[in-house]
RNA sequence: GGCCCCUUCGUCUAGCGGUCUAGGACGCCGCCCUUUCACGGCGGAAACACGGGUUCGAGUCCCGUAGGGGUCACCA
């Protein structure tokens, strides 16, 4: 179908500071929609308020939507560039008498809303420049221009997910599209831009659905094609209160450095106001061939921290040992305030399939990771220290030379050795299996006792048994 | 307040007039597995906001009510 070799979607954020995760799910449905139409996805920074924009803040875009695997097409658009264009967008409106300047003063303005104050009515320009003569404009006053808007009728909306949407024109207002400064504003350029950058489908959040109605006709002003609308829900709060940047609204970085890997993230995130039947885990290869604008749900969504753990406990269970590894070295390397070296490396890689076992994060597996880290001689913690009584160091003892007689130093051996051991004390394994766990790893959890032991090898094993047992 | 949108288990959702005594997932509870912690397996509690219609029949369609959200700038 031709037409969807054509879709053409991008993201719009304005930089302002991070890429929050309301703007990663939008982005995500912008990429994972294009990429499946085998179309574009385009970036553009919404810079138009340069006070507010700063390389930073773009950079901290690129970086959230790289580090979640969002690629874009071609170059990131500056919209503050393209003011030039915009102006003469604007110009042309006027020319074609779409468009109008304003006289109206700051007083004029305050004066009609002042008005409108107490009516209950919102308060709206009077559109008193909208048929006046120019040749009246006051002295002095740089003037704005405003968009002619439609009177009557109204203005019909089809969301591809909020489905028709209508809006009587009278309730539209001449919203302004350039200011008096010359520089033109959030409309006109949006508008000007998704029609230059071919964009098709513009996929955004519903606090822009009424702004679709007024650039719907911006557009048609024009004489543009209306791009397809798809406004999706905001995402909530665990607390179903708005998510803002001052209200929980974190950056992608911020769930990067809580341990989260990006296809978790994207996971979880597609599954928040989309589904697809029973399905709950999604490669992007599935999600790109399974999503639908019409799939999504019209009600803002929580956000749930307790789902998104299981989801990354999912991706790590399956994720590569290396890769965990180096993920997981630098918080580790901080957690122990030193570089790990090539014994605890060859260990870590290891024992790391043990460790993905039982994490839901990375900083959980980092910290578990720290078993093979430790180095003698041990400072048990407390727990494991009660463990370690008399009659338990004798016990070891005893065990010592049981192991180093194991021939083949591995898990299933070292297991069977514990345990003909532990039949001759006419002991529980239970009572030997903790023991030797607080002895060579200073801690009463830790991945299976015998994988522990088969990783550390004969000899830094029987090492650490002697220290404990001498106690 | 005007306008617009939304409303299925605690949460994310499936459901697109009959197959719904409403399914799945996360979380929660119980049991099993077990050397700890997890994993895993099995089982359980848990929802169609409310009220009217339409229809032989409504979670599914319509209208109200309530609740929630969004938006009303020379911000984006």
């Amino acid at each position: 179908m031709t037409e969807e070799q054509s879709v053409v979607t991008r993201f719009a954020p304005s930089p302002t500071g991070f890429l929050h995760i309301g703007g990663a799910r939008t982005a995500l449905f912008n990429w994972v929609f294009a990429r499946g139409h085998g179309g574009k996805f385009l970036l553009r920074i919404e810079d138009t308020d340069l006070k507010r924009s700063t390389q930073e803040a773009k950079d901290a875009i690129f970086a959230g939507l790289t580090w979640l695997g969002l690629d874009w097409d071609g170059e990131a658009v500056s919209q503050a560039s393209r003011r030039d264009r915009h102006a003469e967008v604007a110009e042309r409106l006027l020319a074609e008498g779409r468009a109008y300047r304003c006289y109206a003063t700051q007083d004029e303005l305050a004066a009609m809303r002042a008005a409108a104050e107490g009516t209950g009515k919102p308060w709206r320009y009077d559109r008193r420049w909208r048929d006046r003569d120019p040749a009246e404009a006051p002295e002095g006053v740089a003037p704005v221009i405003r968009f002619r808007c439609p009177l009557d009728g109204e203005t019909v909306i089809e969301d591809a997910v909020q489905g028709r949407v209508t809006v009587p024109n009278s309730d539209l207002h001449d919203l302004i599209i350039m200011r008096s400064d010359g520089t033109p504003t959030y409309m006109l350029s949006v508008v000007v831009d998704d029609h230059d950058m071919g964009v098709t489908h513009v996929i955004r959040g519903d606090d822009h659905l009424t702004n679709a109605a007024i650039q719907s006709q911006l557009f048609q002003a024009l004489g543009w094609a209306v791009p397809v609308f798809a406004h999706i829900p905001l995402i909530h709060g665990p607390d179903g209160k708005k998510l803002s940047k001052r209200h929980g609204a974190l950056g992608v970085e911020a769930y990067r450095d809580m341990g989260f890997l990006p296809e978790a993230m994207r996971n979880y995130l597609m599954r928040l106001g989309w589904g697809h039947g029973d399905m709950e885990v999604f490669s992007s290869d599935e999600a790109q061939a399974l999503f639908r604008l019409d799939a999504i749900g019209r009600g803002a969504a929580r956000f749930d921290t307790a789902k998104l753990e299981s989801l990354n406990a999912h991706y790590i269970k399956a994720s590569d040992d290396d890769r965990l590894l180096t993920l997981v070295t630098p918080s580790l390397e901080a957690h122990i305030d030193r570089k790990i070296d090539d014994r605890e490396r060859t260990r870590l890689t290891a024992g790391m399939a043990g460790l993905k076992e039982r994490a839901k994060t990375l900083v959980d597996l980092a910290q578990a990771a720290t078993v093979y880290t430790g180095r003698r001689p041990l400072s048990p913690d407390d727990k494991a220290a009660r463990q370690l009584d008399d009659t338990a160091r004798a016990m070891l003892g005893r065990l010592i030379p049981r192991l180093d007689a194991v021939e083949t130093w591995d898990e299933d051996a070292l297991g069977a050795a514990v345990r003909a051991f532990a039949e001759e004390e006419e002991l529980k394994v239970g009572k030997v299996a903790p023991a030797v766990r607080a002895a060579v790893t200073g801690t009463t959890v830790s991945p299976s006792v015998f994988q522990v032991l088969a990783v550390f090898g004969r000899e830094e094993t029987l090492a650490r048994l002697r220290d404990a047992a001498a106690g």
